[in-house]
DNA sequence: GCCGTTTTCGGCCCGACTGTTTTCAGTCG
């Protein structure tokens, strides 16, 4: 596990445990600091070298004191102390929903239960009924999240899957016919690496009826929230889906607030309240006048802000430079000229399915990968039979059609030209490979444009990515190679801080759509938007390129 | 505990939904 998310876990450990406690402020404060080391992309340990803890969003005097303690004995002794005081079953209690601190202190310290066991059991001897603010509804609720949670852990989901069940559900509210305007919010808009949940916001003439459609969907295994205005849902494989519907003019305010992050919203929020004016999701108003709200640009413009990309609102630095005017310039979809890393799977036709499918994402480009062994005379037909059956002849709109190699680090690393028909090449680390080889002395690297492909840091989610990918980066500056970006996450490729120092590092990188059916380069969007989030410029990317096979070093050095 | 587009001290975002209440606390987004 990475040191940040271990920190992270001690800080929500304190929060929590102050929060049973009664305490006001600190606990929030703890969370934050939480959040912002998480989102902060660059391992504690580099940050506190270089003398950075304390720039950390929500990271003052104590809590930086905390972290260098962490750091130094692997153990904090204020939260030592705090768990001493409190059973950690207590802690568990407030996991179940609709369980907060003032319930889970109460269990405690009224009916001495301690764990979430315990909880059960006292409902199983009716020992809840007749407490005050427990009635019958509350403790059947009780009694069915204990029973199904039991065993359970809350996981966070993939992006990509996320996203493509994102994509299902959004389909089939549009089916429907109840709403007007949908979009995809929450931090799967901000294209978070993993989702807690799928947040979907929605305006609709009928805002009931949207929501009981909605709540009706197939797949619905459980409703857990219903009201005017919003719907929260469990889908069969366990996932939560919120829907908020809001009227046409507060699209956008509803789109900024649903957005996110938090942290984001609440530093806006608090800026707009020191400017005499109030941020919530149907506007910004002033008094009771509303004074922007239909587009997410009319909220920021209230404040005098620039509009802010989505995948960069965590509050990481963005508030701040978009206060002055500056906010980064980052790569789009459009911006991509081709694709990189396609492979064959020998079915009939693909090579047309592949350069439809290129073109209608509006490819100029398309690099289809082969694997070795490339001697001999087999590698020269595959090559010519690849190169003559490319639908070239499609028209001047027909993406061309490059060649690359793909084969273990060692092996490309030693090639000294390129094998015949080639034009790039493709190195394998190899899953969870821990360093890159020593630099090659400048004189003896030839200067094939070439990347690192198929990446695989960790090979368990709880593994630390950005630690691992750190030396990678380096190398790939001084090798002149670029590191692959893919839409599968949060294992594979590189994960948004990554990209960030990638990006400050000077190190390229290509954007693959890691295609699942041939001729599908939909999720390259997912690819940008980790890039984006890395806040990435087109010019660091490789296949933003018009001809990224030129032969020229992939980096400036 | 953190922090500064009038504060180095005095504030700390704002609203929906639920269950229980006879007017709101707690939890969640
Ligand atoms: N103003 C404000 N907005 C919030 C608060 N909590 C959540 N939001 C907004 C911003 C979030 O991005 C959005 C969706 O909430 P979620 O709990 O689903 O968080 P998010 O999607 O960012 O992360 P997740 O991956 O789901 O854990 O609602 C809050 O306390 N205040
Ligand atoms: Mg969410
Ligand atoms: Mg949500």
């Amino acid at each position: 596990m990475s040191v940040n998310v271990e920190v992270s876990e001690v800080l929500l450990g304190i929060a929590d445990l102050l929060e049973l406690k009664s305490e006001r402020f600190k606990p929030e404060a703890y969370r934050r600091a939480a959040r912002s080391i998480l989102g902060a992309g660059e391992d504690l340990r580099t940050l506190r070298q270089n003398d950075l803890l304390g720039a950390i969003p929500g990271v003052g005097e104590a809590i930086r004191r905390k972290i260098e303690e962490y750091l130094d004995s692997g153990k904090v002794e204020y939260y030592e102390r705090l768990k001493q005081e409190i059973p950690p079953g207590v802690l568990a209690l407030m996991r179940i929903p609709g369980v907060g601190p003032k319930t889970a202190s109460r269990f405690y310290r009224e009916l001495g239960i301690d764990s979430p066991a315990a909880l059960l059991d006292a409902i199983g001897h009716d020992r809840l009924s007749g407490v005050a603010g427990f009635g019958p509804r509350k403790i059947q609720n009780l009694r069915r999240d204990l029973e199904k949670a039991s065993g359970t852990v809350a996981r966070r989901l993939p992006l990509r899957t996320a996203w493509a069940i994102a994509q299902g559900v959004v389909r089939a509210i549009v089916a429907a016919a109840l709403v007007d305007q949908v979009e995809i919010a929450g931090s799967l808009r901000r294209r978070r690496e993993s989702v807690g949940d799928i947040d979907i916001l929605a305006t609709s003439g009928s805002p009931g009826a949207a929501i009981e459609t909605f709540a009706k969907l197939p797949g619905v295994r459980q409703i857990v929230v219903k009201g005017e205005t919003k719907c929260t849902v469990i889908l069969d494989p366990g996932i939560q889906v919120d829907l908020r519907v809001v009227p046409p003019e507060s699209f956008g305010a509803a789109l900024q607030y649903f957005t996110g992050s938090k942290d984001h919203n609440v530093r806006l929020r608090t800026w707009a309240r020191e400017r005499g004016l109030k941020i919530n999701e149907y506007g910004v108003l002033r008094g009771e006048v509303r004074v922007a709200g239909a587009t997410e640009e009319e909220v920021y413009r209230a404040l005098d802000l620039p509009w802010i990309p989505p995948e960069i609102r965590e509050n990481q630095g963005e508030l701040d430079g978009a206060a002055l005017g500056r906010v980064p310039s980052l790569v789009n979809l459009s911006d991509l000229r081709g694709e990189l890393h396609q492979h064959l799977l020998g079915s009939d036709g693909e090579l047309s399915e592949m350069a439809a499918g290129a073109t209608r994402q509006g490819l100029q480009y398309v690099g289809v990968v082969l694997p070795g062994p490339h001697e001999g005379t087999d590698w020269t037909r595959r090559v010519r039979r690849l190169r003559s059956e490319w639908p070239a002849k499609g028209g001047p709109a027909a993406p061309r059609l490059l060649v690359g190699y793909e084969a273990p680090l060692g092996e490309i690393e030693a090639m000294r030209e390129l094998p015949p028909g080639v034009d790039y090449l493709v190195g394998l680390p190899g899953d969870g490979t821990p360093r890159p080889p020593a630099p090659a002395p400048t004189e003896r690297v030839p200067f094939f444009p070439w990347f690192l492909g198929h990446l695989r840091f960790a090979t368990d989610p709880s593994e630390p990515i950005g630690e691992r990918a750190s030396p990678w980066i380096e190398w790939g500056r001084n090798v002149g190679v670029a590191l692959e970006v893919t839409p599968d996450g949060p294992m594979d490729g590189l994960d948004s801080g990554s990209i960030r120092r990638a990006v400050d590092a000077g190190t390229s990188l290509v954007l693959s759509a890691g295609s699942k059916a041939v001729g599908d380069f939909a999720d390259l969007e997912l690819s940008i938007g980790l890039a984006r989030r890395g806040w990435t410029h087109a010019d660091r990317i490789l296949n933003a390129a018009p001809d990224p096979a030129s032969g020229r070093p992939t980096n400036a050095r």
